[in-house]
DNA sequence: ATTCTTTTGAACTCATTGGTTCAACATAGT
DNA sequence: ACTATGTTGAACCAATGAGTTCAAAAGAAT
C-alpha cells in the first residue's frame, strides 16, 4: 500500500543485496551500483526506496539483525519442555545456538557492527533492539522456570543466562580465529559439552553427583 | 641505524597517528593527509616510511596487537605467585584482564581487526601471533602449574583457561554495548565475582564445600 | 486505450583521496 | 663549510564513487 503495490517487493530484493554486498565489502568500500547489480536493480531504483547510502546501510542491517534474533530466540524453544535429560536438553540447544553464531550471515553481521558503531550511532537501536541482550534475557526466563521447578539451581536466572551463553561463545571467537577459519561439528559439539559441563556445575541442581563424575569427599 | 638515525624516530609517530585515526575513521575513511597531520609530520614523510596504506594500516594495527597482548601477559603475572587467598588472586588477576578489555585503545584495536580481517588476510598473522589464543595458553599454563601444586583441579588446563576467559569477558560484550557504553568499576567487580565463582565451583580444588556456601548432600 | 507510477540505463557533476613530483629546507656527521 | 640524507609544503594526476538528471520504457489500474 503505502509501498509499491503489487509488483514484487523491490525493496526487500534491495535490502538483501545490500546487505550481501555491505557484508563482503564493509561499508565504505561497498559501491551503491554493485548493490544494484546484487539486487538486479537500476541504481535510481535504490536511491528510489532508501534516500542514502548510510539509512541504505542502515535498514539493511537491521532486518539482518532481528532475523538472527529470530532464529536464536526459536533454538531456545526446547528449553520450555525439557525432556527428563536436561543436559541433553541444554546440549542441543547450545550446540543450535553455537551452529547459529557461527553462520556466515551472523559473522557477517557481527563484523558489520562492530565495524561501523562508532560511526552510526543509529545503528546502535538495532543493537539494543535485536542484540545479544535480547537473546540473554529470554534465555535467563528460561532458566528461571526450571529453576522454580527445581531442576536447576540458578538464583541470579540472568546472571546464569549471560554466563552460559559466554561459555558457549567465547572460546568460539577464539579457535574461530575471528571468524575466518570455520569449525567443524566435532570440535563445536566439544566446546558445547565443555560449556553445559561448567554450567551444571555451577548452576545443576542437587544431582550434581550423579551428573558430573566429580563427588564431594567420599 | 637503518631507519632514521638520531633524530626522534618519526617512524613511531607515524605508527602511532595512524592508529589513532584508523580507530576513529576505520580504514577506508581514514585518509592519509589525516594521518599526517595527528602524527605532526607531512604526508610524503608517511609514504616515506611505510610504502603504502595496507602496509600502513598493518604495521600500526600490529604494534597495537603486540601492545595490548604484552599488557594482558603481565597482567596474568600474580597468578605464578598466588597468596594464601587464590581466590582473591584469581579476582585480581580477573578484573585487571577486563579493565584492560575495556579500554579505549583495546575497543578500537578489536573493532579494526573485526572488521578488515577479511580484506586483509596479511593481518591475520597478527591475530593469531598476538591474538586470544596466545593469552589463553599463557593462562593455561598458569592454571596448570596451580593444579600440579594441587590448588585447583584443571584437568584440562586449555580449557579452563578458555572458559575462565569467556567467563569474564563474554558478560561484557553484551553489557557494554558493543564498546559503546563504559562500565563502572562496580559494575566491572561484580561480573569478576561472578566469574571467578563459577570457575572455581567447576576447577576449584577440593575446599569447594568451604569457599562456596554450595555445599554437597549434608 | 490511456493514464499514472515505477523502473531503467546512461550520462553527468562534484567531491574525495591515494599516490607522486619537485624544489626549498633542515639536520647530522665529517 | 660541505655533503648526504631526510623532511616539508604545495601542487598535481588519476581513479573512484555518491548522488542526480532525464528521456524512454514497462506495468498496473481504471
Amino acid at each position: 500500500m503505502t509501498t509499491s503495490h503489487g509488483r514484487i517487493d523491490k525493496r526487500q530484493a534491495i535490502l538483501r543485496g545490500a546487505f550481501a554486498v555491505f557484508a563482503r565489502q564493509g561499508y565504505a568500500q561497498a559501491c551503491v551500483q554493485e548493490i544494484a547489480n546484487e539486487a538486479g536493480v537500476a541504481k535510481p531504483t535504490v536511491y528510489n526506496h532508501l534516500t542514502d547510502k548510510a539509512t541504505l546501510f542502515k535498514h539493511a542491517v537491521q532486518e539482518a539483525a532481528q532475523v538472527a534474533l529470530q532464529q536464536r530466540l526459536t533454538a531456545l524453544e526446547p528449553l520450555a519442555v525439557p525432556g527428563d535429560d536436561l543436559r541433553a536438553t541444554i546440549e542441543g540447544v547450545g550446540h543450535e545456538l553455537l551452529r547459529l553464531h557461527c553462520d556466515e550471515h551472523s559473522c557477517a553481521l557481527r563484523r558489520l557492527l562492530y565495524s561501523e558503531i562508532t560511526r552510526f550511532p543509529d545503528i546502535l537501536d538495532v543493537v539494543i533492539e535485536s542484540g545479544p541482550h535480547r537473546l540473554t534475557q529470554a534465555l535467563a526466563d528460561r532458566l528461571a522456570r526450571l529453576t522454580l521447578s527445581g531442576r536447576l539451581r540458578a538464583t541470579d536466572p540472568e546472571r546464569a543466562a549471560e554466563q552460559l551463553l559466554a561459555l558457549l561463545v567465547g572460546p568460539l571467537e577464539a579457535r574461530s580465529r575471528m571468524g575466518t577459519r570455520l569449525i567443524d561439528d566435532d570440535e563445536l559439539w566439544e566446546v558445547t559439552r565443555a560449556a553445559v559441563d561448567t554450567f551444571l556445575q555451577a548452576y545443576g541442581a542437587a544431582d550434581r553427583i550423579t551428573a558430573a563424575g566429580t563427588a564431594s569427599t567420599p
